[in-house]
DNA sequence: CGGAGCGTTGAAAGCCCTCAACGTTTGTGG
DNA sequence: CCACAAACGTTGAGGGCTTTCAACGCTCCG
């Protein structure tokens, strides 16, 4: 089981102690995997669960009546992908898989416990959902004060942090199982001009985004295009 | 002193009891009058205290190394201005005042003890995070998915839920501070634009924009442009 | 084999920015 | 009290970036 893996990853984001860790996955209720693009929480439904994402990508978002759609960020493994309900019992946003993905899933009940007994562990929560936070803040900069080419490279610079932040980025490389048109969700554009963007990024030798995944070929270039500060969550 | 009379408004957005909001008056450690267009907390720096807002209007924003500044957020009276501060030790944003405004500040170490003794008012901070980061959810789908008209018409929406929640909106009235060049960098929009924009809704008979005070004449075609969801934060 | 999803490319149109200029208001110092 | 500068608001013209519309190729899968 790998789970006891991932758990310690977000550890190693957040400070839990192994006591904490043996908590948590001591919580949890049941592990589902969903396939790509299968909506696993629905905006405004009561929820009694939070899902901590094992493996895959998910991501959250918000959808206008007339079918667009602004992806509100993602989550990597060992992201909690709807914590926000615990405390609030729902959430403003719809969680959806991008690529297939398991999660385990914890019953608010049994955190309430938890929390009552490892108080440092409702502080690790609170972090958690600061992370979020600070990322959201993250995207309304790109997406306010960054042209086209400047956003998809912040975000492949940001989606590079946090993958090596959880080890799974090599020599600048990182799978990333988005397509042009969830890039396109993500930054505010259409699917064909990031079509366009990419292919720039290529032709510059600054990044190659094809297939799913992602190697960054001039880090430095990269990071000014995007306007990317390394320190941008400012949490070391 | 209308301290007491601000706190009774963030308890009624956050459901405090008075034996809450006495503990966090206790707590208060001064309260300061910063002149309009002042930095309070420079992003990065180690903090102490949390400030709550008590009169006036305050900004979070990022800028980049070119000068470029985007709005991240603003506060309204009975909003924590740098809660993110307490758990994380620092920000990773500015916060400054727009217009001239009054803060109370609160250390850290006081409201350690506070916490430990009114585990719900642990609770309640955690939500009053989980706020901003629901409005940064909404700032975000604003930049991605609306266009110049949409987006002011959908901070001009939003702001009148936030004001009318505070008891600050009469007859679809509010006073609001921004300038254009401000709106302009909430919205991504520069201010040339945003000025445009302006008149555009004068002329339609959406909103009067004007003089730091906003007159909403015709509430759902303004909803309707702006993509606004009466239901928003899905708080209720 | 047909269709759906994804990626790719071109042409034209539109939205917003940039640049520039000017009016008004506010605050400050002579 | 007035002159002046600074901040804010306003308006026009031109250009650039991104969207829209349209078409086509490729791959995967039923």
């Amino acid at each position: 089981m790998s789970l006891t893996l991932d758990l310690t990853r977000v550890s190693r984001r957040l400070a839990m102690t192994t006591v904490q860790i043996a908590a948590l996955e001591a919580a949890i209720d049941n592990i589902n995997t969903y396939p790509r693009r299968t909506l696993v929480v629905r905006r405004g439904i009561r929820i009694h669960h939070i899902n901590l994402l094992v493996h895959g990508t998910m991501c959250q978002y918000r959808d206008a009546r007339d079918g667009c759609r602004q992806l509100l960020g993602y989550q990597l493994p060992g992201d909690f992908v709807d914590l926000q309900g615990y405390p609030l019992g729902r959430l403003s946003y719809n969680v959806a898989t991008i690529g297939e993905a398991t999660v385990a899933s914890i019953p608010h009940e049994r955190l309430n416990v938890i929390v009552r007994d490892h108080p440092n562990l409702a502080r690790m929560l609170w972090l958690s959902t600061l992370h979020d936070a600070s990322l959201h803040r993250e995207w309304i900069f790109r997406l306010g004060r960054l042209d086209a080419i400047g956003r998809v490279a912040n975000l492949l610079c940001e989606t590079h942090e946090r993958m090596e932040a959880i080890g799974r980025a090599q020599n600048r490389a990182y799978a990333l199982p988005l397509t042009q048109q969830d890039i396109g969700e993500a930054c505010g554009l259409t699917s064909v001009h990031v079509n366009r963007v990419v292919r720039k990024l290529r032709e510059d030798s600054l990044a190659d985004v094809s297939c799913g995944s992602v190697q960054i070929l001039d880090w430095a270039k990269l990071a000014r295009m995007g306007k990317f500060d390394p320190n941008y969550l400012c949490l070391a």
